[in-house]
DNA sequence: CAGCATCCTAATAGATACTG
DNA sequence: CAGTATCTATTAGGATGCTG
């Protein structure tokens, strides 16, 4: 990273676009959204109460709150069906899908190094 | 996904390692974290107050608990001189380097898309 | 300089009850 | 079934003052 060598090329990213992608990002790491990501990205279409299912631990609440967020973002699409009893589906469109393969590599990373961090904690409490 | 033909195959990953996981990422996914990661990506080595100084808006208390965070699941090596006053300075570990290019695509992803959830954003807000 | 301790507020999440 | 509304408990985070 030496931007001061060519001052109109990389430009350190103007500083309210870096906001935005902060905003963005913090609000896409979100713990439910994550889970919800995955849980579509595997499942393909599913009604609300079977996300609530294999959510373990979500609130119908935060269910919804995170459901009706991720919809207003354009990361899943919700289908209503008319029906009685209502029938409410939801599933990732290609900007979720999108998002959710940018999130592998962390995944990824959480997956082959918990182990590592785990290790530094014991040592970094054994220190204290 | 259905584990249920090949019982030994993805095995769907253990719940146990799942939450674990997950509870990585929510820690790491932190809006404070990945600017400090980003930072010190950028610049090496930093002081505590330069890191203080190049994040904008963090509390001095956020960035004193978010960095012995860090410290402690192995993202970061804190280094004490002994001197008067105090020098503290702070660079990434290998841990945290590799964690900072995990992020890469979500950082990319992000900064391609916002125009997208922007545009999302703002249909849905006008459907309402 | 690099922090720790304390107090206080504002945002978040959970539990609970109700509805088209 | 798929929500909404409300209340409460927990937490994150900022402001301030002090210290080796």
């Amino acid at each position: 990273m030496s931007e001061q060598t060519q001052p109109a090329e990389v430009a350190e990213i103007d500083p309210a676009l870096e906001r935005l992608v902060h905003d963005m990002i913090g609000r896409v790491a979100d713990k439910w959204t994550l889970l919800i990501l995955e849980i579509l990205e595997d499942c393909g279409e599913l009604r609300f109460t079977e996300i609530g299912r294999k959510v373990e631990g979500i609130s119908q609440k935060m269910l919804t709150q995170t459901l009706r967020q991720m919809e207003r973002d354009g990361l899943v699409k919700r289908t209503v069906h008319p029906v009685i009893p209502p029938k409410v589906e939801y599933k990732l469109t290609q900007l979720g899908h999108s998002l959710s393969y940018a999130f592998c590599g962390v995944w990824t990373w959480a997956e082959t190094n918990i182990g590592k961090v785990e290790e530094a904690r014991a040592a970094f409490d054994a220190r204290q």
